[in-house]
DNA sequence: ATGACAACCTGTGGGC
DNA sequence: TGCCCACAGGTTGTCA
């Protein structure tokens, strides 16, 4: 379910509910995600005090003085905070209860997403990341020179959490859209100008989404539990055989590396 | 190193 | 109505 924008628009929501607020329990009903919960997680976060929630690619994490939890929600998964007393529904596989009655909950029905302890920001998992997309380190240039010869498909170099992080399908297939570059051309032919182009086009769609909440296609909710209105504003992600809003040629769907790619002929090239 | 692909899951919607 | 298949917002690991 969610990029960039829809974890941010959690974070962002969740942040004033708990940071402040201290861990009475931690209750994993599904164990079994991405990578199974660690089984020390409950003992590690009990009593302790949450200082600030944090986001880095599409991780979420969540601080205390002796380390963080780092949540992932993969392709379903979501982050809520309700009264701790609320009912669990199905695919509500981690609770951590506050000391104000009220819970953050986790809830993912493909078991997608993860939960691990880190210290220092020190995991495998974050070590080989690239530059977040709305830093100053995500440059045309920078995109220019790690893409010579290389000879994948613009849209896979821009989804390769290497090479910038937090671009999934919904926005990459909207960044090229903006800068006018066919999805299928191959990343080492393209120009350094095109690139700063794509830079500029990939962080006004970011931010535009994240301005407007997110995107909720089916049932994604933020952190407060409101759907994100990006959806409105999609020119080209689900609309393959209707019109190019731009130029009304019939949007042309492929497929690429078995995810929906869809592009305007005329004014992609 | 590179790029294509399978794998991990459940839910939903379309076609028949 | 029911069944089967394709597909869905992500990422890692494997293989040629």
């Amino acid at each position: 379910m969610p990029e960039l924008p829809e974890v941010e628009t959690t974070r962002r929501g969740l942040a004033p509910h708990i940071v402040g607020r201290s861990v009475q329990q931690v209750i994993v009903r599904e164990r079994r995600l991405r990578w199974p919960v660690p089984a020390n997680l409950p003992t590690r976060l009990a009593g302790q005090r949450l200082l600030g929630i944090r986001r880095r690619a599409k991780y979420l994490l969540i601080d205390t003085a002796r380390g963080s939890v780092m949540v992932h929600l993969g392709m379903s998964g979501s982050l809520r905070v309700m009264p701790a007393a609320t009912p669990p529904f199905v695919h509500d596989h981690v609770d951590i209860v506050l000391d104000n009655g009220q819970c953050l909950r986790y809830n993912d029905p493909r078991r997608f997403g993860s939960f691990h302890w880190v210290l220092g920001d020190n995991h495998d998992l974050l070590r080989h990341l690239g530059p977040e997309p709305l830093s100053d380190e995500f440059t045309g240039g920078a995109l220019y020179q790690r893409s010579r010869g290389r000879k994948i498909a613009v849209k896979s170099f821009l989804m390769d959490g290497k090479v910038v992080v937090g671009v999934g399908n919904i926005y990459a297939n909207e960044a090229l859209f903006m800068a006018g570059i066919r999805p299928d051309r191959a990343a080492g032919r393209i120009s350094a100008a095109r690139y700063t182009t794509l830079v500029s086009s990939v962080q006004a769609v970011l931010a535009g989404a994240i301005d407007k909440g997110g995107t909720t296609l089916r049932d994604y909710v933020g952190g407060d539990g409101k759907p994100g209105y990006f959806a409105q504003q999609l020119r080209v992600y689900g609309r393959d055989g209707l019109l190019c809003r731009q130029c009304t040629t019939v949007l042309k769907a492929i497929r690429q590396n078995n995810r929906a790619t869809v592009f305007c002929p005329t004014c992609q090239r």
